[in-house]
DNA sequence: CTCTGGAGGCGTCACCAGTT
DNA sequence: AACTGGTGACGCCTCCAGAG
């Protein structure tokens, strides 16, 4: 493969991991300290399965579609309800069950390398048409925030205009720090949070507003307003992807970091499991 | 030192959903 | 219906590490 077209298939693979939420009773002793882990790096340029296996849930694509996906409740072997966005697709995501609430999230893989290989070339079109209708980062990341009680949103660029006339809007007192190319976001507790500048170049100040239509008469100045329109919409359009790729920077470190802590969880759930049963079962011998 | 491939950033286009 | 913002896709560029 070539090295643009491998960039272009990891992006796509990216594409395909959708954030659903799970929420099920956890033990809370887990901090997020272990998200700067390195070991648990998604493995997201390589396009394989970015979640590990031990902490891995995989949802059908069900949820990827815009609006609220279906909800499933999955009773786990422990009697406990999880509920889960979208449709569980591995037969066991029982691993999840613990006595405190806690939200977690899952990172999904629709397809793996080798089965989007061998099945050839998927409908452009078609999955355009479902990819596209994910929603946005912030959509998400504020979704996965109304879910933790005290955990801040990432508020939309105009309430950050309102309120913080300084271009940061700090949300919360760091313990953990992640750095970001355009601020820090911490991890406190499960979820962390963030602390976003606001845009510090919204419209240059020299911009000029459109003309009155009115005032236009000759096809130059037609031409002149075209062009000037076009490349307003070119700036706005650049610092829109800026924008956008920041906040995707920051969901994939989310989802790096749920996936650490779910891996601890994970492991620690596993080790109390195998004790329970060394304790519960009957000695045969 | 040069070459090569991976990784990541940027600008732009196209498209979509939401807003006016 | 027109406008606007968000985001995937694409092509290009730069940086860096490892190989020769």
């Amino acid at each position: 493969m070539s090295k643009c077209g491998r960039k272009k298939y990891i992006k796509t693979n990216l594409r395909q991991m959708t954030m659903e939420t799970v929420e099920s009773q956890q033990d809370g002793s887990v901090t997020d300290s272990v998200a700067e882990s390195k070991s648990a790096h998604m493995q997201t340029q390589t396009g394989q399965s970015s979640v590990p296996t031990l902490a891995q849930v995989s949802v059908a694509g069900a949820g990827t579609g815009r609006g609220s996906p279906a909800v499933t409740l999955v009773q786990l072997p422990s009697g406990q309800t999880v509920r889960v966005q979208g449709v569980i697709q591995t037969p066991q995501p029982s691993v999840i069950q613990s006595p405190q609430i806690q939200t977690v999230q899952v990172a999904t893989i629709a397809e793996t390398d080798e089965s989007a290989e061998s099945e050839g070339v998927i409908d452009s079109h078609k999955r355009r048409e479902i990819l596209s209708r994910r929603p946005s980062y912030r959509k998400i990341l504020n979704e996965l925030s109304s879910d933790v009680p005290g955990v801040p949103k990432i508020e939309e660029e105009k309430s950050e205009e309102e309120r913080t006339p300084p271009n940061i809007a700090t949300m919360a007192v760091p313990t953990s720090i992640y750095q970001t190319s355009t601020g820090q976001y911490t991890a406190t507790g499960d979820m962390p949070t963030y602390q976003i500048r606001a845009p510090a170049t919204a419209l240059p100040q020299g911009v000029v507003m459109a003309a009155s239509p009115g005032s236009l008469h000759s096809p130059q100045q037609l031409a002149e307003e075209a062009t000037r329109k076009r490349e307003l919409r070119l700036m706005k359009n650049r610092e829109a992807a800026k924008e956008c790729r920041r906040r995707k920077k920051e969901y994939v470190k989310c989802l790096e970091s749920r996936v650490a802590v779910l891996e601890v969880q994970n492991k620690k759930l596993i080790e109390e499991l195998e004790t329970l049963k060394d304790i519960c079962s009957p000695k045969t011998d």
